[in-house]
DNA sequence: AAGTTTGTTCAGTTGAAACTGAACAAACTA
DNA sequence: TAGTTTGTTCAGTTTCAACTGAACAAACTT
């Protein structure tokens, strides 16, 4: 069928923009922290005219059904791709979500504020650790730690502001 | 002399406030793509009451003083990091970038607005690749792919309008 | 029940990037 | 000039996360 070539492996000219497009996922999936065959099975999925299974995924990707398995999970996860049933059929067939709004939510709330929280609950350790070991340092050198510390608390909280602004004009 | 312990190496009580400092921008360099060690070296200077040497750097960090010239030169073209020269002396001394607005513009420079650009270029490169192998594609196909390509690039504009704003917030 | 078909899990392999040691360069000292 | 001290570069090694193959589980069919 025409699909199967379009969507093929590697250089084959035939499709370059998705060829392309599974690159620049895969990379940008990259400088976000995951693998880069997330990004490139969503690049795959986002420019699919239909839905498209597993061997279809595998295939065109060049990937193990296992590596499949674990992407497609993943982005289900992160609200970027999601599974579609199909009645007398046992495969499992997934779509891109298209709403860009949902991608942009999604990677704010799973990626950023994950992160963001995880930051600061370090920044608050670390200053109770400070306060623990208040004796151990001198007593400018403690202050001078706090403060810095506390710097980076101020800038996280601004941050934390801004964020459901961004959320606002992206949504 | 005082600081060598409380700077020191790995799981030594003395310094749990700065370890942790060490190991959370560690983990936060890695997850911009940076090398963990450019991390930690930032972390360390960033609560270092006075300038760093190499040999200071190396030993608190344990790493050759090769990493430590890859990661001070990647810090200080970042902006986060900067030489301080001393009289009658020939080593070269470090400090943090201590003023977080600086920092900020710094990773939104040189690491978003850099990975937006790049990603433009992509996107108006796929949609020429498109035009270009439009033959190939049925009508509908490729109005479909042609669809999903720009609603991306609307999203890319609408970031790009946000983040001088948030430059202004931030600053 | 035995046999398919499909997806998941996990121990082991692999590949790419970070790190190192050693040779080198530059700037100073005696 | 020869000898130090300090930082850089680069080829080779190491490390670690992503990927794979194979065994397994679940849901069907005959």
């Amino acid at each position: 069928m025409a699909d199967s070539t379009m969507i093929s492996v590697s250089g084959l000219e035939l499709a370059r923009a998705e060829d392309d497009m599974i690159e620049a996922c895969g990379r940008f999936a990259q400088s976000l922290g995951l693998a880069r065959s997330v990004g490139e099975i969503f690049g795959l999925l986002y420019l699919a005219p239909k839905t498209l299974n597993f061997e279809e995924i595998a295939g065109a990707l060049s990937l193990s059904k296992a590596s499949v398995s674990t992407g497609t999970r993943q982005l289900m996860a992160l609200g970027c791709i999601r599974k579609v049933w199909k009645r007398e059929e046992r495969k499992d067939y997934f779509e891109a979500e298209q709403e860009i709004g949902m991608l942009v939510r999604s990677a704010y709330e799973n990626i950023f504020k994950t992160r963001l929280q995880n930051a600061e609950g370090h920044l608050n350790d670390m200053l109770t650790s400070l306060e623990v070991d208040k004796a151990k340092y001198g007593l400018a050198d403690f202050r001078l730690k706090q403060q810095r510390l506390k710097k980076l608390l101020k800038v996280q909280s601004r941050i934390r502001k801004i964020l459901p602004l961004v959320d606002k004009i992206m949504g």
